[in-house]
DNA sequence: CGATGTCATGACATCGGTGTCATATATGCA
DNA sequence: TGCATATATGACACCGATGTCATGACATCG
C-alpha cells in the first residue's frame, strides 16, 4: 500500500505538502496541488487512519455495544429490529467522517468487559449502549471512561439517554382512535414490570382524560407474561375479560400480541375490523404490513433513535451540546393507520373539545 | 490515556520489556513481570491498537458491508433478520481477536465506494459483503483489493461465498411433510426471478421424486409478485388454484406469505391444521412463534451463515484454507416443526423406501 | 578455563501521518 | 522604497507500539 512518502516522491514535493493537499489546512499552489493529486490517483493512495489516529489522538471510531445487557432474555426475543438502530446510527456517524465499530455480547453479560476493552484499545471516541427493550440498566465503571449515550435504556445517574416516547405513542394512538369515533377502548398491556407498561398506561389514561372519557378499568388487562408457555392461555383469559366490557377496539401491547389476538378473535367469530378493531404497538412491518387486514400500530422509531443517539453522542464528543440539552431525550414515532381500525359513525357521539394536556 | 512509556517508567523498566510482558515473545523475569503488571493495572493501561496496527501492518479489523447492493428494494423489505448475521460474524471475529467494522449503505448503492474507501483507510484485513436476499451481484474492482467473502450472494467469478441451502431446506421440509403422511403438497412459490425460487422448486421436486410421488403442477403456483399492491389479489388467486388441486398441506415461500395464507384460509372457513396444514420458510421467530397455531418453517440460518462466512474469511486471511475448500459454501438450517402441520394417518399410505439422492 | 549458549534487558530505529517552526518569495501599503 | 503580511514549502520531531541488535550476567560443556 502506497504511503504519503511515495506520493511525495512521485509528485516531487515533501510529505507535508501532500498532507496539506489532503487536509486543506494551508494554502497550496494550484500546480502543486494538481501534481500531488495526480500522484495520489496513480498510486491509488489511501491515507492510513492508524497513523492519523496516532498523531492526532483522534481515532474517528464510535463503538456500539448491543445485545449487551440481559444474561438471559427475561422477556421474549424482541425480534431484533435493532438493525434499524444500527443503520440509523451508522448513517449519522458516517456523515461525521467517523466509523462505527460494533460489538455484540450475544446476551452474555460476562463478555461485555472484554468488548469494552477492545473499544478502549481502539480509543473509541464514544460509546452507544443499546438495550434490547426499554429498561433501566446499571453501568459498570469502565463504561464511564468514555462519552456514552444509552439507547433504549437509562440509569439512575442521568447518563445521556435516548428513549422511545412510550407515553406519547400510546396517547397518540388512543387519541386517534377516539377521533375515529371509538369510545370503549380495550387495552391488553405488557407485563407490569416492564418500563414501557407504565408509560403506555399513562398515555392511554391521558388520551381518555383529554377527550373527556371515563376510564373503565375492566377494559384494561395485562395481556402477556414472561413465561411463554402460559402466555397464550393468559392472553385468552385477558381478552375474554376485555371483551366482556364491550370494546369497539382493542389496543395490544405489541404487534406480536396483536397477531395472536387476530387469531383469537377469529376463533370467536369476530371479523376485523367489521366487528371489532385492533391496534398494535411497535409497527414491526414484517407483521403489521402482512397481517390481513393490515395492522394499525404505533411505530417504535428505531432508526430515528439510532440517528438521534449518534447525533447526541457526537455533540457530546464535540463539546457542542446545547446548554439546555436534557440528559434524556424521547423520540416519537408516527401512528401508522392501516385497515385493522375502522372509523365509527360519529354522528351520535360528541367529540369534546380537545384540551392540551402537558 | 497511559502509554507504554508511562508503564515502563512506573515499573522501572524499558518500554520494550513492557511489550514483552504483554506479548510473551521473550522471557521476562518473574519479579519484573509482576512489577510491570502492577504498573499496568494501577495506570489502567490499555495498549493503542493504532500504534500496534502501524508497527505490525495488521489492523485487526474486518469490514462488513450491508444494505449494500440494491438501489431500491426490488422485492420487499426482508424484515432484516440481518442482525443475526452480524451477531454470528461478530462472535467468530471477536474470537480471533479482531474487531468488526460495519458500514451500511442504507440501500443507496452510490454510497458504497465511500464506505469501501473508509475500509481501505482502516486497512481492514478482509471484507464481508452481505446481500439482503439470496442473489447474484457484480463486484466493483475496488472490492477485489481485499480478501472478501460474499454472504447471501454470489458472483460469476467464483468469489468465495456463503449461501443458504435453499434446495436442501425445501427438500427437508417437503420430505418431512411426506414422512408425516402428506401426499398432496401445495406450494406457493416466490417470484420466479428470485434465485431462491428455482432452488426451492428443485428441492420440492426432489423430495417428491425421492419418495416416489408424482408431481402435480397444479399444486405449484407463484404466490407473490414484487409489486406489493397487487400481491394480495394474486396470492388469493394462486391459493385458489392450489386449493382446487386438493392439497393436505400448503408450503409457502416465506413466513410472511404464510401469515397471509392463515388469514385467507380462515376466511374460507378452513381450520389450521385440522382441515389443512401450512408451512412457511425463513423461520422468522417473530412470526412463526406467534402465529396461532405456531408455524412450521424451514430456518434461514442467518447466524450460522454469518459465523461461517467470518470463519471462511479468517482462513483466507490466514492462508489456512483447506486445499479442497470450495469457493461457495451452503449452510443448511433445521426445519422447525410447530403445530401448523398435522401428521396424517399413514396406515393407508405406503412410504416408499427412502432412496438417497445426491 | 575459555568457548558457547541461554536468560534478561535496553538502545534505537521504524511504521505513516501531522503539528511546529523556519525559510523564501511575493504582495500590499504607507 | 521599506517593512509588514500572506503565500508556499520543507525540515524535523513526535504519536505509541515493536522488530532488530547489542550487552551483561550466568550456566554449561569439553
Amino acid at each position: 500500500m502506497a504511503t504519503i512518502y511515495d506520493v511525495a516522491k512521485a509528485a516531487g514535493v515533501s510529505p507535508k505538502t501532500v498532507s496539506r493537499v489532503m487536509n486543506g489546512d494551508a494554502p497550496v499552489n494550484e500546480k502543486t496541488r494538481e501534481a500531488v493529486e495526480a500522484a495520489m490517483a496513480s498510486l491509488n493512495y489511501s491515507p492510513s487512519s492508524a497513523a492519523r489516529a496516532m498523531r492526532s489522538q483522534r481515532s474517528g471510531l464510535i463503538g456500539m455495544i448491543t445485545g449487551a445487557i440481559s444474561t438471559t432474555h427475561q422477556f421474549e426475543d424482541t425480534g431484533l429490529p435493532e438493525i434499524y438502530l444500527v443503520q440509523g446510527a451508522q448513517r449519522v456517524i458516517a456523515q461525521s467522517n467517523r466509523t462505527l465499530l460494533i460489538a455484540d455480547s450475544g446476551g452474555q453479560a460476562g463478555r461485555i468487559p472484554a468488548l469494552l476493552q477492545t473499544f478502549r484499545e481502539h480509543r473509541v471516541e464514544g460509546v452507544l449502549y443499546v438495550a434490547e427493550y426499554h429498561r433501566e440498566v446499571g453501568l459498570s465503571a469502565i463504561v464511564r471512561d468514555h462519552p456514552i449515550v444509552l439507547v433504549n435504556c437509562f440509569d439512575t445517574n442521568d447518563t445521556p439517554a435516548v428513549l422511545p416516547d412510550d407515553e406519547g405513542g400510546q396517547f397518540a394512538l388512543v387519541d386517534g382512535l377516539i377521533k375515529r369515533g371509538h369510545r370503549r377502548i380495550g387495552f391488553l398491556t405488557l407485563p407490569e414490570q416492564q418500563i414501557a407498561h407504565g408509560l403506555r398506561a399513562e398515555g392511554y389514561v391521558r388520551a381518555l382524560k383529554t377527550n373527556g372519557i371515563e376510564l373503565d378499568e375492566q377494559l384494561v388487562q395485562v395481556g402477556a407474561l414472561p413465561i411463554p408457555a402460559n402466555e397464550f392461555d393468559l392472553l385468552w383469559d385477558a381478552l375474554d375479560r376485555v371483551l366482556r366490557a364491550e370494546p369497539t377496539v382493542i389496543c395490544c401491547a405489541n404487534d406480536k400480541m396483536a397477531m395472536r389476538v387476530y387469531g383469537l378473535l377469529r376463533e370467536r367469530g369476530l371479523a376485523i375490523p367489521r366487528d371489532i378493531s385492533v391496534a398494535g404497538y411497535d409497527d414491526y412491518r414484517m407483521i403489521a404490513e402482512h397481517l390481513h387486514p393490515g395492522l394499525t400500530s404505533a411505530q417504535l422509531p428505531y432508526a430515528a433513535m439510532g440517528a438521534r443517539a449518534a447525533d447526541k453522542l457526537l455533540r457530546i464528543i464535540g463539546g457542542t451540546q446545547r446548554p439546555d440539552e436534557p440528559a434524556r431525550e424521547l423520540v416519537s414515532g408516527p401512528i401508522v393507520w392501516r385497515d385493522s381500525v375502522q372509523s365509527r359513525d360519529t354522528t351520535i357521539t360528541h367529540l369534546s373539545t380537545r384540551r392540551k394536556d402537558t
